[in-house]
DNA sequence: CAAATAAATATTGTTGACAATATTCAAAAT
DNA sequence: ATTTTGAATATTGTCAACAATATTTATTTG
């Protein structure tokens, strides 16, 4: 058989889809923290039944965005900005610094590449007014860096947190300065770039480090 | 009505059961890294429906003790101790941390006292050779920290990581220096007494920080 | 015999019905 | 009027049957 010429199909369930798809709607603000999570409702809407409704509800449960409650109700989840800035921040600093550090030599022209477009399209969407495209990018950068790791646990602790993070951007968005974002991610990949590791560091603390938990790794 | 006389009826559902017998089995090491999970066989075993045991796998493939391939099948997660070292030490440290200096002057007598019976359950623990034993009291002293926090992502980042933790006590509980687990607590714990935060910092970087992955953090 | 094809089996995914629990609301009692 | 009780309703929890997909085995074909 002839190799590698079409992408291997995506074998979505419907479980999956679902996930996504309420997933979405708690980001997008649809479904506001506090909002009671109705399994009848979502699969009418849904048009499916509830089995796979529950299965996803279980797993945004672990994925912060839900709360539920046993034979009760579930809830969309709320975060407050503090919980961001003390936890899931240096959770993520954490784990991308040692990303960083251990896979550097990973780091080549395509890498670089590719998160280049990024940050340019972060540009633009701060110019088009596109403020979730530009969260969207935000992230995918990250995630573009953490994919250089292989230990599965890297992902893992990364899903864990990234949707609360992605619920934080929701709410706050528009107290962000958008044009410092997509700069200060051009700061980050002039950081690689440069393959100093001392440079990166700075560049990371200053991206996710706030002034009042400042964090300093040694290795 | 008269009030707090009866505790609450603890009202788990079939899948909560489920779900803990399951973890139980993993950590036990019944179904150990790489073994298959088959729906059927488990339903059988418990004698009860898919239902539950499917939402159970929903919630500890989050947990990271499961890793499930759409529509193939669903094995038990292995875990590299670089992973322990590298990245899910780091984050308990991170919260400890984080929850101790927030927190300090929530730390009384009572809770100084449940923290020693427990350090002291430990000791017995090792003199008698009841290794399982000795992990949970471990595990349940963090716990006990952390449960002086309000915010909700502490317990739910604690959560997603205690389970693999104990993974990997399961693994190399036997090449641990056992005394050593104990005493370690109890300097924890007087460093609590005391109540300097330096001193605090210090313990538990001793405890958490490996020399390879030093952390240091100010505040 | 090796490779391709097709049938048979096993396993996961989904559904709709039924059971258990919680909530609401109206009637009764103090 | 307030509280208590109990029926009615809504919602979550569980189950067993069916559908879709993957794996294995047997069969054919070159």
């Amino acid at each position: 058989m002839s190799e590698f010429i079409f992408k291997e199909q995506a074998n979505t369930s419907l479980r999956e889809k679902v996930t996504n798809d309420l997933r979405e709607a708690i980001l997008n603000g649809d479904l506001a923290p506090g909002a009671r999570i109705k399994e009848m409702d979502i699969a009418e809407q849904m048009k499916v039944s509830r089995g796979p409704i529950r299965e996803a509800i279980r797993q945004l449960e672990r994925e912060g965005l839900l709360v539920s409650y046993p034979y009760k109700e579930t809830v969309v989840a709320d975060l407050g900005a503090s919980e961001v800035q003390h936890i899931l921040n240096p959770i993520r600093f954490h784990i991308e610094w040692y990303v960083v550090r251990t896979y550097l030599n990973l780091m080549d022209d395509d890498f670089f590449a590719k998160l280049q477009a990024i940050v340019d399209d972060m540009h633009a969407s701060v110019a088009g007014g596109e403020k979730n495209r530009l969260v969207d990018l935000d992230l995918l950068f990250h995630h573009s860096i953490l994919e250089l790791a292989t230990e599965r646990t890297v992902m893992l602790t990364w899903q864990s947190i990234v949707n609360q993070i992605r619920l934080h951007f929701a709410k706050n968005l528009p107290f962000f300065d958008h044009d410092h974002m997509a700069s200060d991610h051009q700061a980050l990949l002039d950081a690689f770039r440069s393959k100093e590791l001392e440079r990166i560091q700075a560049a990371i603390v200053a991206h996710l480090g706030s002034d009042e938990n400042l964090l300093c790794f040694s290795r």
